[in-house]
DNA sequence: CGCATTTGACCAGCGC
DNA sequence: GCGCTGGTCAAATGCG
């Protein structure tokens, strides 16, 4: 995956004002927002991923966590097939005024689902990019509409270069 | 005209 | 086994 130009069309007002990774997860059934831990409003840190890999040979090697894994059948998408395979998940919680967050990357929505207990519909996109495997989600907060919580699935690179342009608007 | 988005349908997994 | 929920597909539609 080259990197594609990071335009920032980004100006729109107040971007990213706080990033918060977390583990989430679990049990999709339950919240789909599971174990994600709200910052506090008036709190807002943020955590460093490049301090964070120097110092740290924890897992948080990307800046944010995985999560957890997810069913994923390669083949056939339809009957069939139940290979499962699991892949990491990986969540940036956003203060954002707007849902989409230009990472530089091409996404392409192929669907939209409403989710219990949150009013906000989440939204999925896809890597239109050759060869970029990458999917993610985008959903706000009930609770706190402020919030945009993005989910990127399939390739961590894609998760920290995301990552990386979010810090440099910070 | 080509590409992105919308939207309802379909499918699989999980809990009861 | 059934129903609910999340995730994906694909046809229709919109837009540059």
């Amino acid at each position: 995956m080259e990197n594609h130009q990071p335009f920032f069309p980004i100006s729109s007002s107040n971007m990213a004002r706080s990033v918060v990774f977390n583990n989430f997860m679990g049990d999709a059934t339950s919240n789909g927002l599971l174990g994600l831990k709200i910052e506090n409003n008036n709190n807002n840190h943020f955590l460093d991923p490049t301090k964070e890999v120097n110092n740290n040979s924890s897992d948080h090697q990307s800046g944010c966590s995985s999560l957890g894994h997810e069913l994923v059948k390669p083949t056939n998408k339809k009957k069939g097939e139940t290979k499962k395979i699991r892949k990491p998940r990986y969540a940036f919680q956003t203060r954002s005024q707007v849902d989409i967050l230009d990472d530089g990357y091409r996404w392409r929505k192929y669907g939209q689902k409403a989710v219990k207990n949150n009013k906000f519909p989440r939204s999925y996109y896809r890597c239109t990019h050759q060869g970029c495997n990458v999917k993610k989600q985008v959903q706000r907060l009930s609770n706190d509409e402020g919030i945009v919580v993005t989910t990127y699935e399939g390739a961590p690179e894609a998760t920290r270069g995301t990552y990386k342009e979010l810090y440099k608007m910070l």
